[in-house]
DNA sequence: TCGTAAACGAGACGGTACGTCGCGTCTTTAT
DNA sequence: ATAAAGACGCGACGTACCGTCTCGTTTACGA
């Protein structure tokens, strides 16, 4: 990348801090590209320079916040997987699990919620957000469901990228939109009810 | 609603219309309340003394979109239901293909994913959104699967404000971030899958 | 003028004084159209809708410092003329010591000198300030040399408007470039060789 | 001068030429440093290197070219003069035509205007044009008026720095101004009034 | 003859101002 | 008397240049 030699880093890690912070603190759209320059400490060119959007800066901030968070906890970026114990429905469990206080952590929240609501109007961005944020995390899913269907606890004919929508779907329906309680009772009724059904057995 | 006495219906009408045109034409973030307002031929202050903003516009001319398409067709606001006609699937997978052509209407899309956005990070409209627009449809779903319930075609202790979640949800999701087709086969699996589970039986 | 009825009154007071202050304080290239807007209190789109340039502005509000000059010198705006007391001599330095006065005034010293070289750059701008600012009094010069053209004081074949920049564009060129001393014995001077010539008589 | 040694000829050539360019083509306002060093193929910092402002650049750069045009006119630059036929009106008519064809050429034209316009505003830079530009021409004027004293085809009492200004000036402001024709009869005329005066003989 | 230091091109950087757009409020004009 | 029309103070937009500051890369010198 001969383009990015001259990037500096400095700037740009100071440009997620505060794009992040601000976000958290007075919210996405009151968040702007001059307020972000100015608590980076930074022209505003140098955010046009490399960014095309407010948008844009806050998903690469947001992926950076993911890689550092990951590897903070100790995680190599590569080498994330879903667990499998053996017993489907206890692994799943445990990873909502997880999702739900990832979710509710306000470092994350803010951010992901502003990035939602984009994306689902602009396009361009949508895409790109499913594609680096969403769609690393459904293969997870879709791996395991795969395993677990190789292994006889999920039908032959079920096809994992649709399965894993019935608890992953609702899950992210119910945060988007704070309709209900959000909470481990409700992941966990979730993973029941997408293996065994709604209908009696 | 004697406050209301002296609102001008044709000022609404206009209103109304010039939104939901340019929401349509030129996207949400770029219609301005100064579009709207030089669209319906009204001055600023009229939509200023009637609407908080530009998303309470959006919303109140949608639901009055929803409203005089539904007389149109023939029906009386109130009398909204799922059909029931013993066979639950069948029912469901056509509702839901009724739902997927209208949110592929050119003259729903636009708005309902603006307002979908926009609730997303406003959490007042998201409420409004969600008890004025998604609430009634929801309790029609809720309402259908308790009758199943008693009928005893879905188990005795299933949710069914959960269970209803399990395909609305990933249609939702779908719809939003357009991640997948999103047609009748989708749908109809939807179903299937909400229904059966998806470990073997 | 039924456009310029809604006009401010008080926003263009506050704009005018600002901008002199501004050309006086810190000088015409440092100052700016967000530095007058904020020194009036005013925003900078009200300043854009009614003038096309920094340049234009500091035009009318030299202007309308002039107009209110003359009107606090007790003088209608109307009756300006060179006084004819049949010594075309000493009447011709009497206005020039006057000019000198004038120009050597801080309050007009800025402002005018701004104008000149901006005139000198921009076509259109030096157009007005010929036009606005420099024809009227040119306009007396002349008059009062067709008077004493009439009397037998100037030769008959003499343009006064050419006869007139003999005394008037030196004055003139030393202000601008202050190459010497810019005093009553220089215009006086002036005056003398003007009348009677470099040559023997 | 071991300071420039090093300095590079060629790019100060092409920085000349650039300049040049630039404020007849576009105009001294829009012409930026940065334009020059695009269109020199330069680096920004060697303009900055060698030189403290956009008018500092200008200047010597006007100054290179009326040295390359003498030259290549077949003078040498020292040996300039106003010829002395004894006439003195007939010479200096014949300087002042020179003088309206020199600055009606259009390489002249723009960046002197911009020269002029710049020294009103700027104290540093109009002491040096006056220095480097006007002093040596008025000299020349002053010289030749001098002579023409001890001729006794001037006063003995007339100051030849203030003679001059008679024509000079008045030449110099219609063309800042361009206010009327700008032409040999008026020049001619000037010189007739300037020597000759105003009053009857 | 070859290092080496300067000058060089390129262009990123922190800034300032530009001229425009839209906000939400306030005022005027014309029904 | 009630709106439309639109001026107002304000804040942010995205762009253009400013003058400074690295970056490698020539280039010409003097050791």
């Amino acid at each position: 990348m001969p383009v990015e030699k001259r990037r500096s880093a400095k700037s740009r890690r100071a440009i997620y801090d505060a794009a992040l912070a601000l976000v958290t603190e007075i919210g996405y759209p009151r968040t702007t590209i001059e307020g972000i320059a100015a608590r980076a400490g930074v022209g505003k060119q140098t955010i046009y320079r490399w960014w095309s959007s407010k948008a844009d800066v806050l998903l690469e901030a947001f992926l950076d916040l993911g890689e550092r968070t990951a590897r903070a906890a100790g995680q190599e970026p590569a080498d994330q997987a879903i667990p499998d114990t053996g017993d489907l429905a206890a692994d799943l469990k445990a990873v909502l699990r997880a999702t739900v206080d990832e979710l509710r952590d306000p470092r994350f929240e803010a951010p992901s919620r502003a990035l939602a609501a984009e994306g689902v109007v602009d396009p361009e961005l949508g895409r790109l957000i499913v594609a680096k944020l969403l769609e690393p995390s459904l293969q997870l899913y879709a791996d395991r469901l795969r395993a677990a269907q190789r292994a006889g606890q999920i039908r032959p004919g079920i096809d994992p990228r649709i399965a894993l929508e019935l608890f992953v779907s609702p899950l992210a329906q119910r945060w988007l939109q704070h309709t209900a309680p959000f909470d481990y009772e409700y992941t966990d009724t979730l993973v029941d009810y997408a293996l065994y059904g709604l209908a009696p057995r």
